[in-house]
DNA sequence: GGCGCATTGCACACCGGTGTGCAACCATGA
DNA sequence: TCATGGTTGCACACCGGTGTGCAATGCGCC
């Protein structure tokens, strides 16, 4: 589908989307009258599918530390598919995008902040900054063609976690816990 | 200069450019005859800086956690300049711009390796994607326009140091030195 | 068969950015 | 004063990607 294109290469040509859709260019106008519509629909897409794994994952009474693995763990095998956020962020969309993205990035910031309050994670940088960091790390290492492949989950897990300032040994716990599931 | 506006934005019009060098857009064309030319040029400028930062604050006496400490503190302030390689990995140029890196890139998993073998830094992830992941989330952190400012140098030495797995009491200390310097 | 609907193929206008050619225009300095 | 060399301001060709119009072609379904 398009979403796996413009996924992982957001500035892909129209014509691009649609062959990797088994369809013609002149088809997909009929769906997205813009080359705009067509990248703002997938980002909504993307972002919804993302709060509906955030909520279910990380409910009010779960510890935050648990939450935040239990999120990556489930976030990890679908980067390629919200890489598009990653990177429209920047660029011509920034505006448009950012307000898209607010209500994921304020629970993430929030979930953070819990888990700051509570002393599971560290005071190191203030809670926006430090959940965008250790998110946005998932994907930097998503993007490394050598990883991708042979890399296990609670790897990625357990170097979020540590960013997070959650000591090592809790941590490992946490990331084979949530690799595991 | 050039580098300021391509640094941050690398996708920005030969006439940006232009102008934010405080010339006209067909003057670019007698330095750099290709838009390509002049990216290469400023990406190899940045690499061969970062190189030289690098092999300067990691010489191969030095212990490797404080050697990337060391490293982080002097390379955050000209984050902006070096925006460009982050972004051009992908892209267009991904290929030549790799080539360029290489060194750099190398040069860094070697530090982080020589980390993992003396116990210094963690095995979690393989040395090339542990490097990889340690030095661009202090871009991350850079990008947040939020950050960018209030944010103190320390913070962030601290926060790429637990990633890569060292102990919180000793990542402080480490940390607080090299922000002070 | 005949209707409806989505898809296709092609042609074309349009747009923005790149790169070039050329003549005019200052400077600096001999 | 004149020459030189970098800079400027157009004008223009070119290119690739977007978006549209329209006729032709399927294909399923009644």
């Amino acid at each position: 589908m398009a979403i796996e294109v413009l996924g992982t290469t957001p500035d892909a040509r129209m014509g691009d989307v649609a062959s990797a859709a088994g369809v013609v260019r002149r088809t997909v106008y009929g769906y997205f009258p813009t080359r705009s519509d067509l990248l703002v629909a997938l980002a909504r897409r993307a972002v919804s599918e993302i709060a509906a794994v955030l909520a279910e994952d990380a409910p009010v009474g779960k510890a935050a530390d648990v939450a935040w693995a239990d999120f990556i763990a489930r976030l990890w095998p679908m980067t390629h598919r919200y890489r598009v956020l990653v990177v429209l962020r920047r660029g011509e969309f920034g505006e448009g995008i950012h307000a898209l993205l607010g209500d994921v990035e304020q629970s993430l910031a929030d979930l953070v902040e819990r888990g700051q309050r509570s002393g599971a994670f560290g005071r190191h940088l203030p809670a926006g900054v430090l959940s965008q960091a250790a998110w946005s790390a998932v994907f930097t290492i998503a993007d490394d063609e050598l990883s991708r492949m042979e890399l296990d989950v609670s790897a990625v897990i357990l170097t979020s976690l540590l960013m997070l300032g959650v000591p090592e040994s809790r941590a490992k716990v946490l990331a084979e816990q949530a690799g595991r599931a």
